[in-house]
DNA sequence: CATATGACACTAT
DNA sequence: AATAGTGCCATAT
């Protein structure tokens, strides 16, 4: 117990939480600056355990097509968040999603 | 150590 | 453009 956290999804986190308000980012992108690229998988999987749910941004986090993809609280939910940050989505895609990418 | 799972990515059809 | 199949990596069991 005490934090069952691995230092790849301490990394994944920190990341995370970098993204700024109205911006979002890929796993593949994160998993390709952190850890090794094409880790995407794994990155959503640290995500996915993400226990610090409010710290954590998560919600910026997207596919690389621009797709919401898949989220803990619901995709549905999720697209109401990212609209409150001033992330645009239609069709759970992202709205200039080349133009709000963050890069790291 | 091997198998199964998953908030993905890419290529082929 | 949409769908299906395959590959990749980390974690859980």
């Amino acid at each position: 117990m005490k934090k069952d956290i691995t230092i790849f999804q301490k990394k994944v986190y920190n990341a995370a939480s970098l993204i700024p308000k109205g911006k979002v980012s890929t796993y593949a992108l994160l998993a390709a600056v952190i850890a090794r690229p094409g880790a995407a998988r794994a990155v959503g999987n640290a995500l996915n355990k993400n226990p610090y749910a409010p710290k954590v941004p998560c919600h910026r986090v997207v596919k690389s097509d621009g797709c919401i993809g898949g989220f803990a609280s619901g995709s549905k939910n999720k697209r109401e968040i990212l609209k409150t940050e001033g992330v645009l989505v239609n069709k759970n895609k992202i709205v200039d999603f080349e133009n709000k990418l963050y890069k790291f």
